[in-house]
RNA sequence: GCCGCCGUAGCUCAGCGUGGUAGAGCGGCUGGCUGUUAACCAGUCGGUCGUCGGUUCGAGUCCGACCGGCGGCGCCA
């Protein structure tokens, strides 16, 4: 199906060519994203994944095989057409093309499972990952999602950052045993990593500051909203920083993540109907004893050393429009490497960063303890096997200074930032505890 | 691991209390329409009622077990 005045026609993506003055012949290639045929009149709603647009044939105007294409096409059929780029007030963002030749590359088989009825089942979208990611919605998601992993690549490069991977087979826990990804591996049992920090904390003695940003694995038999089994983990460690160092640095990173996405995908927060505002710095502190105290005002109980119990946390992050760190933790409440503090050595000296409007926690943080004999004391209080945590030790015998870092959930940022009801939603395949397909 | 709820058409659900051979809306398909956008109009197809067993003349409906899913808690990023 050629066309002579299709000769000169430019090919461009769709977001190049909204911006292309009317009357240009452009040569766009994608799929069906929608289609409707009135009569003499056909629209195919193109999807290229830069964007959307509106193409229209009309009988009269456009040639008869060109209408007949247009009316038979299935919904997802990858297509390349080439016409003339109009204004119309009646189009999707104001501006249309003009089909003037249409050839189908790859016919999509009918119907697509995908409808305005299917769209009502949260578990058919799910079983149908491979396919509803197409969708408008989802795609925006995980637009936002590369913009977010992007930025905080390049707030630590600026910084002097090196970054490192850990290995995902691990031998030992980092924390309890029971939350690990149990597999074989040469007749030995392993695990998947929790958490590359252990990894960090011996490289900061080569590079001084380093991120990771990686796949984290936790076994949790968790069903909340807030939980995925596999998961994509921001990791910084610090050489010499202390725990108020940490906090900076992580508010530091999220304002950076927040304002770059609010800069940058405007459009994608307006397709998900989110107003996401930029953040302030600092953030809000509050210490866990007046989270306590705050919690009981409102009648939920709960002992002091405890960890605070989800619904006294949703209750405070919504009390908030800005992320805000708690404080101050009983060491009852964290893992045994978390350092104490000098004045009071049952708190330590560690955070939770908050999402507000009660999306709650997204990071978690601490100084570490660097000191041999205290590392050695807290290890076997807790009854933690020696053998398994001797190189963790080791390092504290050539020359670990002070040291803090924190992780921060990428899914869980991002849930917060696009305002969704579930964790799985940022996810392109997200692995919960009942799905592992697609 | 604990508590609660639900499995009926492709999807969302009604029917179950008082047992008597299955319903709606949406979607799909076919046709119509010169401005569609969650189109509209007409027609049409569509179900071993999660599985197995029990009670009964008869079970979608009552009982039991199992399987699957959802919501919440604990734990966490």
């Amino acid at each position: 199906m050629h066309d002579s005045t299709t000769a000169t026609a430019v090919r461009v993506t769709v977001d190049e060519c909204i911006t292309m003055p009317d009357g240009s012949m452009v040569e766009l290639r994608g799929w069906v994203a929608n289609k409707s045929d009135i009569g003499s009149l056909a629209f195919i709603l193109l999807r290229d994944g830069s964007s959307y647009i509106q193409l229209v044939g009309k009988k009269g105007v456009s040639n008869d095989d060109v209408m007949k294409v247009m009316k038979d096409v299935s919904i997802e059929s990858a297509i390349v057409v080439r016409g003339i780029l109009r204004s119309d007030a009646r189009a999707l963002n104001g501006k249309e093309v003009l089909v003037k030749t249409i050839e189908v590359i790859a016919r999509a088989e009918e119907p697509w499972p995908i409808n305005k009825s299917t769209v009502r089942s949260a578990s058919f979208l799910y079983d149908n990952r491979h396919l509803s990611i197409r969708g408008m919605k989802s795609s925006s998601i995980m637009k936002i999602r590369s913009e977010l992993i992007k930025a905080a690549f390049d707030f630590f490069y600026d910084r002097g950052f090196t970054f490192i991977t850990a290995p995902s087979i691990v031998g030992t826990a980092v924390e309890g045993g029971a939350t690990l990804f149990e597999l074989e591996y040469f007749g030995k049992k392993v695990y998947l990593t929790q958490s590359a920090q252990f990894y960090e904390e011996a490289a900061i003695c080569s590079f001084g500051k380093v991120f990771t940003m990686q796949p984290a694995f936790r076994a949790e038999k968790s069903k909340t909203p807030k939980h995925l089994t596999e998961f994509i983990m921001i990791e910084a460690e610090v050489a010499f920083n202390t725990q108020e160092d940490n906090m900076r640095l992580q508010e530091d990173l999220l304002a950076y993540i927040c304002n770059r996405i609010v800069e940058k995908r405007k459009r994608e927060l307006d397709i998900l109907g989110r107003r996401l505002n930029t953040v302030e710095r600092p953030f809000p502190r509050i210490k866990y004893d007046e989270v306590r105290e705050t919690a009981i005002k409102h009648g939920i109980d709960f002992e002091w050393g405890e960890d605070v119990p989800t619904e006294a946390e949703r209750l405070v992050s919504k009390m908030f429009t800005q992320p805000f760190f708690i404080t101050d933790y009983p060491i009852s409440a964290r893992s045994f490497y978390h350092m104490c503090r000098e004045d009071d050595p049952r708190i330590t000296l560690s955070s939770d960063l908050i999402a507000p409007e009660g999306f709650g926690e997204i990071a978690t943080g601490g100084q570490r303890i660097h000191d041999y004999n205290t590392l050695l004391e807290r290890i076997r209080s807790n009854n933690l096997p020696l053998e398994s945590f001797r190189w963790y030790l080791d390092l504290r015998r050539y020359g670990m200074p002070p040291h803090a870092g924190f992780g921060i959930g990428v899914e869980r940022v991002l849930r917060w930032v696009c305002n969704l009801k579930h964790i799985r939603a940022t996810s392109l395949f997200p692995r919960t505890i009942t799905r592992v397909y697609p």
